[in-house]
DNA sequence: TCTTGTTAGATTGTCGACAATCTGCTTGTC
DNA sequence: GACAAGCAGATTGTCGACAATCTAACAAGA
């Protein structure tokens, strides 16, 4: 008898698709940092009701990438120099950690996803796709969380991925130039195929710094400015 | 001229409210792990309609001890063995983490806090309330992540504790005897008052541990247990 | 006996309408 | 002109009812 692993189903309500849309609107920077999200104006856009509209923002205040204040509206997340430096230095230590933890349990099913993942990134890289870039090199560097064995580890590092997107969409969208061509993962990929785990910890500490470097520097310019977006 | 600094009114609806008694209702046990909740005789007994309740629901699931299964319900979350496993392992790198952010920053004001709140825990103690024991314990806890200054930090622990003290709160229900008389938090507070760090981490972890030893070996006890509550 | 199709009941998901609240403008008064 | 009171208009919060879906019991057939 042939063993089928069936994979559960696929949420077919609407709220979940909702969440999907506007996770989506919010991490791509579609809509802006402190712009009010107007509850009928959105679920008439939608052709749904504002039910299950609500629901879904209910969750995504939840997740952090939205704000809620009673009978005034629900807005997405102002975005300050401080939230990307807390963010930054949460994320050095938790990566350290994950490292930690993924190493003992590498396996080829490993360097297999790792490969796949970072080929993700290049051939996003290549078709000029920012947005999938950004999302594609977040799943390349989320691998370790997932391989770490832990639920609350990778939980907590999947909130941060949200916020953490977004951040680095906002980047792109302010400097609007081309992504870089060269491949910057390189190392970080051979690293974690390699038998020095200090040395890969060093560098995932390092690689983030670089491009959070350039975030921060961005971030600290439009800091005090008013952004209500449209 | 008196300078005067108004706290933010409380949240008036109906939502919050809901939110605020169901996660009592599930961090006390009075919910039991794998119970479903009821939408409709739920929200007759708190005589509200199901819209609030439902978002309700919705952002306890995003806080991480409810969880939904579309069209079948919302339910407690489980706790497995591995969960509290998982919660302990992190919580322990967590604190070294907290506890080095907050060194620097340690001030009158902190050690102050600090005691308030050890004598909040010795007082719930002296009452024999379990849960406002185990409630106080955890605020005392918290009060190196508050003091980190790392937004994303703070609220990572935050919504741990809300997991945490369900364990413990399970844990106390399930071997029902009275709470221990003697102060185990007394060198914590102490060595957080004092000179050496790397002493007041080491303690952290170890003093951690006592509490999640005993926990875990409750946790593996239950294991396979079905625990559809009534 | 086991499997499959059907049906009734209960529960969740969604909708449209009403109530409560906020915001900005207008009006009147000093 | 400055300021407070009051009045629309718009928006959020809440409600009750309907539609979609699941579960479990039961009947029919191999």
């Amino acid at each position: 008898m042939a063993k089928a692993d069936f994979s559960p189903i696929a949420d077919t309500t609407r709220r979940a698709e909702i969440v999907a849309l506007l996770r989506r609107a919010i991490l791509t920077g579609q809509l802006a940092p402190g712009q009010k999200l107007n509850e009928l104006r959105i679920s008439e856009q939608m052709r749904v009701s504002r039910a299950p509209l609500r629901e879904a923002m209910r969750e995504l205040v939840q997740e952090g990438i939205l704000t809620s204040i009673p009978y005034a509206g629900t807005f997405v997340i102002e975005v300050t120099a401080k939230d990307i430096d807390d963010a930054y230095s949460f994320n050095k230590v938790m990566d350290e950690l994950a490292i930690e933890r993924a190493w003992p349990l590498r396996d080829q099913r490993f360097f297999d996803e790792l490969d796949r993942r970072h080929e993700a990134v290049k051939q996003a890289t290549r078709a000029l796709d920012t947005t999938r870039q950004i999302e594609t090199a977040l799943q390349l560097h989320g691998l370790i969380y997932e391989w770490a064995d832990n639920s609350v580890l990778l939980e907590t590092w999947q909130r941060l991925t949200s916020r953490l997107q977004m951040y680095f969409a906002l980047h792109q969208h302010a400097r609007n130039e081309p992504v870089p061509a060269e491949d910057v993962h390189e190392t970080y990929v051979r690293l974690l195929k390699g038998k020095d785990m200090r040395a890969a910890q060093c560098h995932a500490r390092e690689h983030i710094d670089l491009d959070f470097e350039e975030l921060l520097a961005y971030a600290r310019g439009l800091e005090q400015r008013p952004s209500r977006g449209a």
